[in-house]
Order: structure tokens, then C-alpha cells, then sequence
DNA sequence: CGACAATCTAGAACAAGTTTCAGAGTTGTT
DNA sequence: AACAACTCTGAAACTTGTTCTAGATTGTCG
């Protein structure tokens, strides 16, 4: 059955680091002007000067390349953020400021955060590991803000799973928001209620 | 504002209520069987013995029709839950339980469940209506749990903050679940986490 | 009943994601 | 430099959601 083993494919060359950068720069571009729809397998091929086959090589599917992208784009943030750390008193404060801000940085390009999210949340078995990496990126950009309050042993259990609720919210609150079910002000409002379960964890 | 009267599309007649039965019948058939993949439009149409663009007159879009088929089940499952309410203490360990018991009717049909939820989280502007149907569907049967510890004059802002908040929950821990990234008690340990919040705003 | 409008059917046609394949280009090895 | 193995290209084909059309059926109202 699954075990499946990742192949550890051979580093890329310099070519073909290029080939994949320009693909995550086409779909960025055409996910910024008009979100998933607007994210075509064929145009990203085109704009990225690439064969249609060979961009199916590098992701294997639309979703499996828009998560990829939300990855790319998480290490920007997670960057970012490691410069200019939330300064809040509360480890529930510096998380709600830290989402917060990424909620920011989404509303400049609310098309590009359509294609991500979507296909974050449409995303099934088959894009298994590549969802693993964005949540991983998010679960360590949030331990990072609850900061010291974590044990030296690590999140406890319950501390993981009020973590896990919040990206919950976190994700399902901007489809909400995208799909104009929901204002700002009701995400901010959500994101600030759901981070009060980290104080209550920690 | 948003006041966009709905065209109160005059009362089906007989054959048509039952065609729209068949069809909602065959898209859950079709959607036990294997998921949201498994609900080919042409599929639908052959099994509920109707045309396809009459499928597409009934049902604009895969999406709407599988979220109308969310908000029939909900209705099931409302009507269920009415003749046997939780019965626990706090409101927020009925919401719990009362999460707990369709997580468990969900288990029996998870493809039916992979189907509905995809669809929902998917959906776009366009479906806004009917996602809202299934949203207001499913804030009743929370609000119903939480029951008279809301005041006379209906929940407060806080609340329903903390309502949409389970609800994000409730979709996004189904979601991972049904992409395997979840298990089973991590989903209960996630319902437990965040119907902790229902307490502090009551 | 008869006429008119709306609805339904069957099937073709179109759009975008995905697969396939033959041939040209690269790369690594010796 | 020559070979094998892998990668990339270009183009066609296939799949499934969606749209369109022409003709048959149904429902309503005089």
C-alpha cells in the first residue's frame, strides 16, 4: 500500500532551479490578476517558457502547483516575520498580531490569496505532502509567536490542538472573506476569538 | 443594502419537485460511491433519468449542486437532532456533542462527506445563495445546543464570532480529516478545543 | 380544444485540466 | 568524442464541466 518512498530526487540543476522559479513566477502573476480561475495550466506554460508536459513534470497538477506557490510565498512571510517579531504582551496577542498582519499582506493581492487558499482547501489525498509543507510553515510561524510560553519539551498536546484550531480559522475564515461571505472586520473579529484558546493552553 | 430580491421563482410543479429529488438522490448516490470526483454531471443526469441541460437549468454549476446537497442533508440531520437533543451540562459540551454525533454520521459516508465538504469550501462568489443556506442551516443547529444561554435579545457580537468560529473549525478539521491528515481523535480533540470558546462568551 | 410560452430532450460543441508520444536537446560517463 | 539516459518540446488526444441548438413535450389560459 502507501509507504511509497519519496524517491529524494536528485538536486536540480541550475536550469532546472530557473525552469521551476519562472513557473512559480508565472502562476504568481496570473493568480494575482484573476485567481484560481484565471491560474491556466497552459498560459503558466507559456509564461514561463515552457513546455505544457514539462510544467506537469515539475507539478502535477494545478493544485499541486498553487500550493506550491502558497509555500513559496509563506517563506517570504515567515522571513519576513523573523525580522520584525510581534510585540505584543500575551502569546495570544503576538499570534492574533501575527495573523493579523499576514491578513494585511493578503488584502494588497486578495486574487493571489483566492488561488492559494482554494487550493489549499480543495487539495486531496494526492497533494498530501505538499499541504504538509505549507502547514508546517504556518504551524511554525505560530509556535514562533507563542514564543517562550512553550515547554522545553516542546507544544503539548492540547497546545497543538488549539494550534491546529486556529489555522483552521485562520483558512477558513479567508475563503469566507474571499468568497464575500464575510467582511474584514469579521475576520479580524474571528482570528481575535479563536487566539484567545492559545492563553487558555498555555 | 444586498437586498438583490431573489426572482421568487414560481412554485415548481409536481414533476418537478420530483425531478429535483432524483436528482439530489443521484448525486448522493453517486457521491457515497467515490467523492466529489465520482459526481460526473453526465452521471447525474443519466441516473436521475433527465437531460443534462436541464440538470444545468435545475443546478448552475457542479458545486451548487452538490451544496444543495449538503443543505439537504443538514436538514436530515436538524430534524434528528430535534427529536433527541444533546443533553449535556455546559453549552459548550452540547455543541461538542452535538458536533461529535454528525462527525460520526459523516464517518459512515465519508466519500458522501469528501464530496459536500470540497464542494462547500470551493465554492465561489457565484454560490453565495446556497453556501448561505448552508451556513445558516448549520449556525441553527449550533445555536439550538447552546440554547437558552443565549439572551433574549439572540446572541451577542461575541457569540457569533465564537459560532463562526466553531463552524470554521467544524469544515477545515473535516477537510484534513478526509485528505488524511488528520485522524479521527484529532478532529474530536479539535471540536473539544474550540467549543471551549462557546463557554467563555456565555 | 387550440395556441402560445416555458420546459425538457438529445446531442453537438466548447473550455480547461491532464495525458501521451515522437523527436530534439542535455547531461554525465568513460 | 561517443554513448546512454534522462529531460524538454510541440502537438495531438482525451476527460469532464459547461454551453448551445433544434426539435419534442408540457402547462396555461382563453
Amino acid at each position: 500500500m502507501a509507504a511509497e518512498v519519496k524517491p529524494a530526487s536528485p538536486p536540480l540543476t541550475r536550469r532546472q532551479e530557473a525552469r521551476r522559479r519562472r513557473i512559480l513566477d508565472a502562476t504568481t502573476l496570473l493568480a494575482c490578476r484573476g485567481g484560481f480561475d484565471a491560474v491556466q495550466m497552459r498560459e503558466v506554460a507559456e509564461e514561463a517558457g515552457v513546455a505544457l508536459g514539462t510544467l506537469y513534470r515539475y507539478f502535477p497538477s494545478k493544485v499541486h502547483l498553487l500550493v506550491a506557490t502558497m509555500r513559496d510565498q509563506l517563506e517570504h512571510l515567515h522571513t519576513t516575520l523573523r525580522k520584525r517579531p510581534p510585540a505584543s504582551d500575551s502569546p495570544a496577542e503576538r499570534v492574533a498580531e501575527t495573523l493579523l498582519r499576514a491578513f494585511r499582506a493578503l488584502q494588497r493581492d486578495p486574487y493571489l490569496a483566492d488561488a492559494m487558499v482554494r487550493a489549499l482547501t480543495f487539495a486531496d489525498r494526492g497533494v498530501r505532502d505538499e499541504v504538509d509543507g505549507v502547514i508546517g510553515r504556518t504551524t511554525a510561524i505560530i509556535l514562533d509567536a507563542i514564543g517562550p510560553s512553550i515547554g522545553p519539551q516542546g507544544p503539548t498536546p492540547e497546545q497543538l490542538s488549539a494550534v491546529r484550531v486556529v489555522e483552521h480559522t485562520w483558512h477558513a475564515a479567508l475563503i469566507t472573506w474571499l468568497s464575500g461571505r464575510a467582511t474584514i472586520a469579521q475576520v479580524k473579529s474571528d482570528i481575535e476569538t479563536v487566539c484567545r484558546l492559545i492563553d487558555l493552553t498555555t
